[in-house]
DNA sequence: CGTGGCAATTTTATAATTGCCACGGTGCAATAAT
């Protein structure tokens, strides 16, 4: 009754305020469990319409709804797309605006006025924000990009672990995480930073089966060059080239206008106005190709891009996975083509070494527990002799660790029982373990790009997505029909057919249809919780080709040859977490 | 971890090799300099 109630309203809402005649089973769904002020978790692909599932609720609660969205720019854009529709009240609270602009936003929050208000995590460190909305009492706290919370890269934007305090001081709303990409473990990673509680998980499919993958591996630095531009010229336009330095960027870009392309480059170097500039005109259709670090993505959102092309590998399979995810929005065919060299893994490896060095915790820690009082960063960066970001990587691993905490004020305090020396020691430990994960993203990735098997099997593997099939849209599949069809498959048709109806099939064929045909016969399907000797505990992510892929809570991610791990006990079931 | 740039070196002189070093991505907020 209720449900049926609310389900009605929220269809109205949407269809009058947004225009929106039919909402998907999952986005309904999504909203009733908002309505019903159940914390929930939305994993959809990106333009499945996540914003939809907090602004048609957001209007019908009785009371402001706070976004925690991570970049600004994403922040203007989903401010003006709300001012758009009529009686939706949204503003945005930020370093952009004058502080005089801010003041009146929250007046006019006081006044009841606004229904939508966008925060950076960063915005929610200061103690007077956190007040202010307190007082506003908001009626639904949103966590957009929910991957950013995860232990994933996560010192990059320390303030993002420390949401799940804010959400307690601003009265406990319910909380709705919204992320494109996330696999069981960190879907499980953002339940617990957040402080969900009974958590309704709403999971569509991640698959994008029009996304014909591809990799294409080289040796010569210089081939691969040739092959990037030759093929980025080739494909049909508009299309996404990434690169793996800014330098290589302007490059990429030079080049392909030298052979007569429309072509910008776009990374963090630029001038914002420039950056601001190739991402409108890349959306008005007025560029061929953007070649990009991986600054270009979020709030990315073009229907008709072609092809995303790679000229080095990135650092993991989920970086990868939101990469290509832009192509082909549409539903028309796109295709994600990785040029592969295994010397460009030793960049990522060098970027997955970045954790502060021991030697440095030790003296933080030291310098911290010198202090009765709580002390500032600043003092303490001066004490220390560390930049700002060098600190908080610290400062982050001992508040992980439970051996420091942050005051009301911000300030930074030792936390009573215990000694310095065993703080610093645990947070060293914490620091390693994070750089294993690091480093093993990067070797899956690796394993990504030199699988013999179906290249979607391994990505969905990844995301602990079980694909039983062969995909027949990756260049392996590609292969094996080939090899498979006696005169060379030279009727495109029959790709309809790949991994089902051919007979005789290699490996990978063969394997796909074992896997089809029964369930398992041993305990280790994906999600199962394990424990292992010497690497602890872990989830099954995949199994492919008789292969675990595990991730493991202390080492990251580890492969494991089926008939070993049987012939010697190597694995055990572990409780959930 | 791999690469590019530059200086030093190398079977007495022209060009190539070797060694060393610096560099490499993502964003917020606050502040300094026009």
């Amino acid at each position: 009754m209720f449900s049926s109630l609310s389900r009605r309203r929220l269809k109205r809402s949407a269809r009058s305020v947004f225009g929106w005649e039919r909402l998907r089973p999952e986005q309904l769904k999504a909203m009733e469990a908002v309505m019903r002020r159940r914390d929930t978790l939305v994993v959809m692909p990106t333009g499945a319409g996540k914003s939809a599932v907090y602004q048609v609720p957001g209007l019908l609660l009785n009371g402001p709804t706070v976004v925690v969205s991570p970049l600004i720019a994403l922040q203007r854009d989903q401010v003006q797309g709300l001012l758009r529709r009529k009686d939706a009240g949204a503003a945005a609270v930020n370093s952009t605006q004058s502080v005089g602009q801010n003041e009146a936003v929250w007046d006019r929050i006081r006044a009841g006025d606004i229904d939508f208000l966008f925060l950076a995590p960063e915005q929610l460190a200061k103690d007077e924000v956190v007040e202010q909305l307190a007082a506003a009492r908001p009626a639904l706290f949103v966590v957009d990009e929910a991957q950013c919370v995860s232990s994933w890269g996560h010192d990059f934007r320390p303030d993002y672990l420390r949401l799940s305090g804010v959400i307690e001081r601003v009265g406990r709303p319910p909380v709705l995480a919204l992320t494109a990409s996330a696999s069981a473990p960190v879907r499980a990673d953002i339940v617990e930073q957040l402080g969900m509680r009974e958590v309704v998980q709403i999971v569509t499919g991640f698959d994008r089966p029009n996304i014909h993958l591809e990799v294409v591996p080289f040796r010569d630095d210089a081939a691969k060059r040739r092959a990037v531009l030759e093929r980025a010229a080739a494909e049909a336009k508009p299309g996404l080239l990434y690169a793996a330095t800014r330098r290589e960027a302007e490059q990429y870009a030079r080049e392909l206008a030298e052979l007569g392309l429309d072509a910008a480059a776009y990374h963090a170097g630029l001038a914002v106005a420039e950056r601001a500039e190739v991402h409108d005109r890349f959306l008005q259709g007025e560029l061929d190709v953007v070649v990009a670090t991986s600054a270009f993505g979020m709030g990315v959102d073009k229907p008709d891009v072609r092809f995303v092309l790679h000229a080095s590998v990135p650092g993991s399979l989920d970086a990868y996975y939101q990469e290509i995810g832009r192509a082909g929005r549409d539903g028309q065919p796109a295709r994600a083509i990785l040029a592969y060299r295994p010397q460009d893994l030793g960049l990522q490896r060098f970027f997955a070494a970045g954790r502060p060095d021991p030697d440095t915790i030790v003296q933080v820690a030291e310098a911290l527990g010198a202090h009765d009082a709580p002390v500032s960063a600043s003092e303490l960066r001066e004490e220390a002799g560390l930049t700002a970001s060098r600190l908080t990587a610290v400062v982050n691993l001992l508040e992980q660790v439970d051996a420091v905490r942050t005051t009301e004020d911000g300030e930074l305090q030792a936390v009573g029982d215990t000694s310095s020396a065993d703080a610093a020691e645990q947070a060293v430990r914490l620091g390693d373990a994070h750089q294993q994960l690091e480093r093993s993203r990067v070797d899956m990735m690796r394993g990504y790009a030199e699988t013999t098997g179906c290249r979607r099997r391994f990505l969905l593997g990844y995301f602990g997505q079980a694909q039983p099939q062969a995909c027949g849209a990756c260049d392996r599949c590609d292969a094996v029909e080939f090899a498979d069809v006696p005169g060379g498959g030279h009727d495109r048709g029959l790709l309809d057919g790949t991994g089902t109806s051919t007979g005789t099939g290699t490996g990978t064929g063969a394997a796909a249809r074992s896997a089809a045909g029964k369930a398992p016969e041993h305990p280790f399907a994906p999600g199962v919780r394990v424990r292992h000797q010497h690497w602890g505990e872990g989830a099954v992510m995949s199994e492919e080709d008789g292969r675990l892929t595990i991730l493991f809570e202390t080492v990251g991610y580890r492969t494991l040859s089926l008939a070993v791990v049987r012939a010697n006990d190597l694995l055990v079931p572990a409780s959930a977490p």
